[in-house]
DNA sequence: ACTCGGTACTCAGTGTTACTATCTACCGGT
DNA sequence: ACCGGTAGATAGTAACACTGAGTACCGAGT
């Protein structure tokens, strides 16, 4: 994947992340592994792992250990009232983003 | 603005940019005046000459130096088939960016 | 018994990017 | 002579995703 992808996903991820804990509750692994099927390809594991501890040390997420049946135990997050607010603020910024610079594609003006 | 739309602009602005260049070539200040009037409201001047300082060093743009009736020289940037080409994988990469997420509202799948 | 592959998470260090704040410089009008 | 608007440059900072390595746990195959 090009660097453009990786720059363009700063501040995006995020909010992709909790808008997937905003339909059902899961563990990074999971998260990882969904973002590799949907067409994110070369999102490091690293990387969402560390977004998790960042939204949940910013209070977004609710975390519940879950002991797995193979490896260790997994953190399950799931989004409370302020991370859901948070991913509101996040759809709005996006639509406002995402409509000027479609604006910009076709025609400049 | 919110932190949100900062860091949401981390390799976007780059790609809006080079956009507006594609349009017709343009100086830094009327840039940023251009961008204050389209709504990315509280963008730093410093922001859009350090941006385009970087583009010209990875050469995606033609530089002219055009003295002006008001201030200092302008320096007038126009797009090259470098940076044509550029923001066609920008266009691309945000294509494919866009769908992923507006896929993820509404549903979440 | 022992390794091996898959699951699950952690962490230190790095590079890119936009912001802030400040500075230089030129011009026309008062 | 000064001031506001035009135009650009720069040093330092914070946030974010990546890389690469490491830890740990389990079940199946040999």
């Amino acid at each position: 994947m090009g660097k453009q992808m990786t720059e363009m996903l700063k501040g995006i991820l995020e909010g992709v992340v909790l808008a997937i804990l905003a339909v059902r509750p899961a563990y990074g692994y999971e998260i990882t592994a969904w973002l590799r099927e949907h067409g994110f390809a070369d999102i490091a594991e690293g990387t969402v792992y560390a977004l998790l501890v960042r939204v949940e040390q910013k209070g977004l997420v609710d975390v519940e250990k879950v002991p797995s049946e193979k490896g260790p135990p997994r953190k399950v997050y799931s989004l409370n009232a302020q991370g859901q607010a948070y991913l509101d603020e996040f759809w709005g910024t996006w639509s406002f983003l995402a409509e000027r610079i479609d604006q910009l594609r076709d025609g400049g003006r």
